[in-house]
Parts: structure tokens; sequence; C-alpha cells
DNA sequence: CGTTTTTGATTACAGATGTAATCTTAATTT
DNA sequence: AAATTAAGATTACATCTGTAATCAAAAACG
């Protein structure tokens, strides 16, 4: 699987708020978030290339950049990831702990009880 | 906030298993999952130390470590950084996650609406 | 008591990471 | 056309990380 540093992570995010785009936009949006330097930038842009999370294609002088993978499948690769190092694979003790700190709203209640109908409806039960 | 590296969390592992522990039985527990060479772990007791992660007391020779923080208390730290980068904070999106890739098991399901019930209580609701 | 073993301390070293600066070359400006 | 700017490529460099090896000192062994 690709890894992405936590830098890297944020640069893709910039990416998949809109692409293709240019390192220009990139660096646009990221001054948003950080006030990380434009070479920066774009070292990480290059080290994403280079781990073949981002292509891009020739536009003249600049080139237009496209992530190679999708947030949904990253994010769901690095939760596996994280939850099997943490929580040997169980969601719940994450939960857990989030509802005993008071972490949890009412809006998570809410989803958490949809993805629990969703998910019983599927079982057939 | 102390900072762990993979490999430190599992030689915390090691130690929540059991404390005070000395840094052979830390070995000792790390040999049954690791290849780890015994020379490889003592680093990353002593980075532990030195991060403040574990404390110790000297008995003779050798030191009986302790663990500084608790792993409920690690971990739920670690989550919540991790959901915040990215899930902005809210958990339902990564349960959904595991959920569309069918990652949720009966027990799951169970537990999360036990969390469900007990946050609903507590509500007063 | 001298030798070997064992413990923690110190040193090693390559690759990843954060954070740019410099270089090359082509485009733009004057 | 000469000078300046701007894009990506290359280089830089400290810190962190994984993964030990070596060193110094004390303990155990023979």
């Amino acid at each position: 699987m690709i890894e992405l540093s936590k830098a890297e992570f944020a640069v893709m995010e910039a990416l998949w708020q809109g692409y293709p785009a240019k390192a220009s936009d990139i660096v646009q949006r990221l001054s948003d978030d950080t006030q990380w330097h434009e070479k920066t930038i774009k070292t990480l842009v290059s080290r994403l290339v280079k781990k073949q999370a981002v292509s891009f294609e020739k536009d003249g002088r600049e080139y237009i950049y496209t992530p190679t993978i999708g947030r949904e499948a990253y994010t769901l690769k690095e939760s596996q990831n994280f939850i099997a190092r943490l929580f040997r694979g169980r969601v719940a003790p994450l939960v857990s702990g989030f509802a005993k700190t008071q972490q949890l709203s009412q809006q998570d209640i809410d989803e958490l009880k949809q993805i629990i109908e969703q998910w019983e409806q599927k079982q057939g039960k």
C-alpha cells in the first residue's frame, strides 16, 4: 500500500478538493490552512509523485496533477491499519473511548444508528 | 502529548501487559510477536524512558520499568488525533467505512448498540 | 581471582520526514 | 535582446525511526 506522511496527506487533501490541479492551485488551497512555504509544498508534491499517489500531465512548462488514489479508499485502509494496531481490529473499543469521554454528539449517535440499521438490513434480519 | 512510534508502541504494549517489569521480561514478551533483537528492544525502552512514557527504579544492576501513561489514555488520544486528521473529528465516517466494506461483526454491532444505549441513558432521554 | 556473561549506556547508520534553498531552464517583462 | 520571474529538479539538513553493534562496568562462573 502507498504510505503517506502527515504532511503528504495534507497535500493530498488539497488535491482531493479538486483535480486535476496545478501546483499553484495546491499551494493556494494549502495557504488557507498552513504556513507552508511554496517550496515545501512542491517538495511534498514531488514525493507524492514518486510514491505514485499522484500522477501528472505536462501542460507546457507546468504540470497538472491528479491523485491516483481516492480519499475514501485511502482513509479506509489507514483506519483499518490503525484499528488493527490499537484495538486488535475491532472498531467498538474506539467508539467506546469517545463515548466515555463525552465526544459523541447527537449527530454521531444518529449516524451510528443508521449504520447499524443498514447493517442489519443487509444481514436480512 | 507524548508521541510514540509504532515500534515504541509495541514495546509499551508489552509493558502494559504487566508492570513493573524488567527489560528481560519485556524482551521475553515481545519475542512472542516479533523477531526483534534484544538490543533493539533495549534501545526502544531507552527512548521510551527519554520520552518519559516509561519510568524506572534501579534494583541492583537491573532496572524495573513502569509505564507512566495508561494504555486507555494513550489510545484515546491517538484515536482523537487520528479521527481529527482523517475525519474532521467525527467518528461515524470511520465506522461507516468499516460497514461498507463488511468489516463489522455481530459483536461490533452489539457493542455499538450498547454504547448508544448508555449514551442515551446519560443524556437522560 | 581471572574470565565470561549480562546490563544498561553510547554509538552507528540508513531511510523517512519536515522544511526549505539552490539550480536549470523556459517564459515573461521591460 | 537582456533581465527577471517562475516551474520543476536537485540538493540540503536536522530530527525521527528502525534496527542493531560496541562499550563499560558489574556480576556470575570456573
